[in-house]
RNA sequence: GGCGAGGUAGCUCAGUUGGUAGAGCACACGGCUGAAAACCGUGGUGUCGCCGGUUCAAGUCCGGCCCUCGCCA
């Protein structure tokens, strides 16, 4: 198979669990390269947040563009990371959502948002009706999404039920998109389990000393939506008692790693580096890796 | 030492008049098409503190012991 020389990589991207280090690789990564770091990480987009959020002490793009009254969606992000992307000379991924890390490389067909007052409209649908009527419902509107979506699953039934009325189907049209839009070198960085919950109870701890109790109250006062309300920390420091809310929040911190790990077992990593090494080694294997070209699709 | 409450899943606990245990969280696995740090599905992971007794059958009743917590000394 005679493949010419592989296309240089023009985006490097970084994904693995919270509390590895992902930051602190790719702010070495941006020194060097004089890379542009795009965060892909949903909670991140949120200002005010820094401390919940552990948002990076230097310039990235797409951390705390919302407020906090504003809704984050995966559709809107993806279209502002493509546009940051294709804008930077050395663009560089960075993200621990996994959605959004490949709504970030990839070129997703995203059904449109629903119109204002519709998603409420269905959800009382929903809950007048119950789950199994509205599951039934949507099988005469939609039977294909019917198929796909459980009962119980009062988020994707309301979703389908908004599109099935706005002639479009959860089933439809939309596509995943595998490939990615430029040729990407991923990376995936991971640390076993258990130095993972070390680092989240001690990382925890620092947050309860930075102020995360106060910076959560100040938050949990004003007006939020939904995607705001769920940043994890948010409820827990701004309505527990100080101890019992760290713990709450390493718990839920601990299951979100297990969670990550899970997304990044499906990632077509070149490689998976030990968060435990040097950062400087890190960043040295990294570019070896993203020159050498080998995991890049031959064409 | 006396009195009281209690020892059941990794944690917090439920368990009717005796019929070889179950809920939330955690955990594991899976799903996900503009809420993904979200949402949904499946799975019990157990010397019911220990020893003995009654009984066809004991987490449950009886006796003894051990441990924890509280009150009184």
């Amino acid at each position: 198979m005679a493949s010419s020389s592989p296309p240089a990589s023009s985006l490097l991207a970084i994904f693995g669990p919270t509390a590895v280090g992902k930051t602190a690789l790719a702010g070495e990564l941006r020194m060097r390269l004089g890379a542009t770091v795009i965060s892909a990480d949903s909670a991140a987009l949120y200002r005010d947040l820094p401390i919940l959020t552990a948002a990076p002490d230097y310039p990235t793009e797409l951390v705390g563009v919302l407020a906090l009254e504003e809704d984050a969606s995966v559709g809107w992000y993806q279209s502002a990371a493509h546009a940051v992307i294709d804008g930077a000379e050395r663009p560089l991924v960075v993200g621990g959502t996994g959605l959004y890390f490949r709504a970030a490389l990839t070129a997703l067909e995203l059904p449109p948002p629903p119109e204002p007052g519709v998603r409420e409209r269905w959800e009382e649908t929903y809950d007048s009706l119950g789950a199994d009527a509205a599951h039934a419902l949507l099988a005469e509107r939609d039977p294909e999404a019917a198929t796909r979506v459980h009962a119980n699953d009062r988020r994707r039934v309301v979703r389908a039920l908004e599109l099935a009325e706005a002639g479009r189907s959860l089933a439809g049209d939309a596509l995943w998109s595998e490939r990615p839009r430029v040729p990407t070198t991923v990376v995936c960085f991971d640390l076993p389990l258990e130095e993972i919950d070390r680092r989240v109870d001690a990382r925890t701890q620092a947050m309860v000393a930075a102020g995360a109790a106060e910076e959560a109250r100040a938050a949990w006062a004003k007006p939020l939506s939904d995607t705001a309300r769920k940043v994890l920390g948010l409820e827990q420091f701004a309505t527990l008692p100080e101890h019992e809310a760290a713990e709450a929040v390493a718990t839920a911190t601990k299951r979100l790693a297990r969670y990550q790990k899970k997304w990044m077992r499906k990632l077509p990593a070149a490689v998976t580096l030990d968060g435990g090494r040097p950062v400087g080694e890190l960043a040295d294997e990294v570019i070896a890796v993203e020159r050498s070209g080998e995991h890049l699709p031959r064409r």
